[in-house]
DNA sequence: TGATGTTATGTTATAGAATAACATTTGTTA
DNA sequence: TAACAAATGTTATTCTATAACATAACATCA
């Protein structure tokens, strides 16, 4: 897939680094950073753009492991748990967290063209969702904010505009 | 299932209003409700949640129409583009929109409890989010917004927090 | 150390959501 | 009525996710 520049408003974290603070973040926590997880964290962070479930499964079966959808699904379900990944529920993929530690929804900006996503991060948005929702008297369990574009790189290339 | 309050800060628009206000949106577009059409979109309106799609095929067999999964995708993909329904994408369900004639993507608040759905339509939201995608050169195509939480109603109910 | 309980993973099967591809019917227009 | 376009019927398949139960790994303590 061809390179785009970086969505992201934050530093960009390489899978190394990523490993790495999950390895902090879970040992702090007590929790417990498998092998599997850990493989799945990274085959995640590997790729330049969010993985279905189904394609984490591939790559874990091209290493050799064994493994069925459940096997996959349970290491997403405590990476989602302790913060470390995000779902996308637009797309049903998965992407590394780019803020871990803060049990954050976070906010996306998503290419239709390359796929590549953006992790905002803007506080003045949860504010106005949480003043909507205190007005109500609605409690917020988990808040998704997805929009679906062109990024700036796909806009410059006609080709792709189909 | 139990009675809520309206979460919506619109008045409550029934199936009747509901069906009578896409006639005339579909006949001045010269857009084609057909009798199955119209029978979907009655179906969503008649329910105080969201539906699956395959909820609303089971209903359509009850009424005794042939029918697959193709069937009930092709309505909802038709009674989408005329923005007369929404797709939530965190519960793979549909509601009725409470403005339609307006193609906006809505912003949701979700009750786990009741099921039941409020459509805001906070500007200030959209304008933000604008502000956040302009800035980055980002061409918007579509935006989700869906909180997923317990009304007040539930909130009030002990017995319902599992 | 070994018994016990807990957590994680393996495994099989199935449920749920969505679409591909092609056939048939219905509606519209010439 | 012929011809075309739009809508629906039909069969099969793909993709996403979970249920249910078996086994293995790890931890704790007598």
């Amino acid at each position: 897939m061809r390179q785009a520049g970086d969505l992201s408003c934050a530093p960009s974290i390489d899978a190394q680094q990523a490993l790495a603070r999950a390895e902090a973040l879970c040992q702090q926590r007590g929790a417990r950073l498998t092998d599997l997880r850990r493989r799945v964290l990274e085959i995640i962070w590997s790729s330049a753009t969010p993985l279905g479930a189904y394609t984490i499964l591939d790559v874990l079966r091209d290493d050799g492991r064994q493994g069925a959808p459940p096997t996959v699904y349970r290491a997403l379900d405590f990476l989602l748990a302790q913060g470390l990944i995000h779902r996308l529920a637009s797309l049903n993929v998965f992407t590394g967290c780019r803020r871990p530690g803060s049990h954050h929804s976070g906010q996306f900006l998503i290419c239709r063209d390359c796929g590549r996503v953006s992790e905002l991060s803007n506080p003045a948005i949860d504010e106005l969702l949480r003043a909507e929702t205190d007005a109500r008297g609605f409690e917020v369990l988990a808040q998704i904010v997805e929009i679906l574009g062109r990024c700036p790189d796909c806009l410059e290339e006609p080709t792709r505009h189909d």
